[in-house]
DNA sequence: CTGAAAGCGCTTACAG
DNA sequence: CTGAAAGCGCTTACAG
């Protein structure tokens, strides 16, 4: 077996309180013994059971994190961010996948607390079916919404961007492009996201006066931009610009209307939303509403971090600004040289 | 504070070991006292203390996983995989980015080792410097190598792809599509990847009698297809097919090509590995090695499974058999509807 | 500065 | 079938 602080002490002769003390960074042990005893724990190769040690002070260094599905581009940068962030503070990351169904979120979220991590993020599948639960869990242990929220959160913390001011970002842009006409395609509302980029893709297109075409709603998936361009094109009239609700429904449309020999800007521009690694690589790029993705996860960290310190500290919602990163699917065409790596989050090595 | 066992038990009116026993699945109980127990235990809201049970029992239900770079679509689907692989053995996952750094790898399995998880999967940062580590954890937990694998490693376990099988697949295709001159670019020989893919070109492209052009290498970066693409136009003539080493740098190619002014696959064809959700988002779509995401976890898990169990288990390598998956960018356009997803792994909701 | 002891929450031989 | 007790590995008041 593994050698435990025990055979440490013995091994070095002291007992096992002295042993723990000197390797430890609490309580005052002298010089010597200090020495003495970390030298012993290097030769026997010992290493802490973190097991006992989590026991013994109630938690261990791990924190949760639930998201609807990690292969999701932006769920994929954002737990690459978040796992980032917590090293920093010696906290290692759970990584639970919802798929975005009710049944597993609880379960998923239950199975956290239950293991009495220190704390959970999660991107709640559901704005109202969701919160049951999330409620629930937060009475027993820190939690901070990412993303997406449940209705009725005063009393949770949050954090997310902006989506009203994301989406009229690239409403603006379209327009200042030369649209008159636009549709929106995105998903239900299902989701605090979902509402929120539909409801002021409505409001935003009021406000500058575009003509906006009925919208094609479903879900955040590559697929269904696809058919939602096939659903655009049977219409009588294309609009000028299509703002979807993703960037994977963005990259659908794009694809879609391409496959079927229409031009990307020139019969129809395209905007998406997260900025994810697909806006760099489909063609021509996409214009799209970016998320700052390590600024999301430094803040929600720092505010689990503050939930952990504090049982009860306020819950506070932050909502963080998305900016216009601009490609050639409204019309500008990047140079080749301009686009190397230079708005994408994260660099994506791989060997 | 959180319901103890012991609370349960006094509620309950019996001792500690039947309130264990009536809530366990072990040891007999009468009728009687396991629904008392187990309705008293309810009724408290008690939820069992993983932590306790861990120490008791020499480790937690947990599992977990070294990756280079999470956000790679690649590792994002390949852990999305495990999660639910997973999740059948009621086993939770660990997830740690080495970002393919040396030293970030060795903190992280290191972390791992010493919080007792019953195993670890890792994809080794380096096929030489990585290994020390690698065999040092493998000694004390299951191990279990995925994608890529350390020099020396007949002790440990392997689960990957037949790497030149598949660059002999993607070959042959764009040679049975009229390609005579092609050239390789991919990534050095750091990983066991990219030392099995760059020989496989090597050999393949010779036995097909192919005109094989100066390959260029680098990392498994979107960013260095994006710059290999300048450079292979600067070359005297453009090769008639390029292989890439994956995905990421495939799409790279294809923006820079066509960035550039050239036509896929008109001026040159281009073909990726992986088969990520890239392959479907890039126009044309991409022709690649589609590597078997949910196989190679399920074969992962089951064999790390086997390890735990018994822990003088051979080590055991497996290879499987990635395949072709044809895209637009090595001549043949898919129609709109057979590309509905079709082929792309798994499904990338997010709402 | 150092040691003996308690206790975190749990499970499982060992008796009865 | 049930209970008292030991022990997983650790840390930290409490004495000395």
């Amino acid at each position: 077996m593994a050698v435990s602080l025990q055979d440490v002490a013995d091994a070095a002769g002291v007992s096992i309180a002295t042993a723990s003390r000197a390797l430890g960074s609490k309580g005052r042990v002298s010089e010597a013994t200090m020495r003495l005893v970390r030298e012993t724990a290097d030769r026997l190769g010992y290493q802490v059971n973190v097991l006992g040690k989590a026991l013994r002070e109630g938690s261990d260094g791990v924190v949760g994190i639930v998201v609807p599905m990690v292969s999701n581009p932006f769920y994929a940068s954002l737990v690459h961010e978040f796992e980032d962030q917590l090293a920093a503070f010696n906290l290692k990351l759970l990584i639970a996948d919802s798929h975005g169904e009710l049944d597993r979120e609880i379960e998923r979220l239950e199975a956290l607390a239950s293991r009495r991590v220190k704390g959970i993020f999660v991107v709640p599948a559901y704005f109202d079916r969701s919160r049951p639960t999330i409620v629930d869990v937060a009475q027993r242990l820190p939690v901070v919404q990412v993303d997406r929220r449940v209705e009725d959160d005063a009393d949770l913390s949050f954090v997310g961007v902006d989506n009203a001011a994301g989406i009229d970002q690239v409403l603006r842009h379209v327009s200042g492009q030369g649209a008159e006409t636009v549709a929106f395609v995105g998903a239900d509302n299902r989701t605090s996201v979902g509402r929120e980029r539909r409801q002021a893709f409505a409001a935003s297109a009021k406000r500058l006066g575009l003509t906006v075409q009925k919208p094609v709603i479903d879900r955040y998936l590559f697929e269904f931009g696809l058919s939602a361009a096939s659903q655009l094109m049977r219409r009588s009239k294309l609009p000028d610009a299509v703002i979807a609700g993703d960037d994977l429904i963005a990259t659908g449309l794009l694809a879609g209307f391409v496959r079927q020999g229409r031009s990307v800007p020139e019969d129809v521009m395209i905007t998406g939303f997260d900025g994810t690694i697909l806006a760099d690589i489909c063609s021509p790029t996409l214009t799209t509403a970016q998320q700052p993705m390590a600024k999301i996860a430094e803040v929600a960290v720092n505010q689990l971090m503050r939930q952990i310190d504090d049982a009860t500290a306020a819950g506070s919602h932050t909502r963080l600004r998305t900016t216009l990163r601009q490609g050639g699917s409204t019309g500008r065409q990047p140079l080749a040289e301009a686009s190397h790596g230079v708005t994408s989050g994260s660099r994506q090595p791989r060997g």
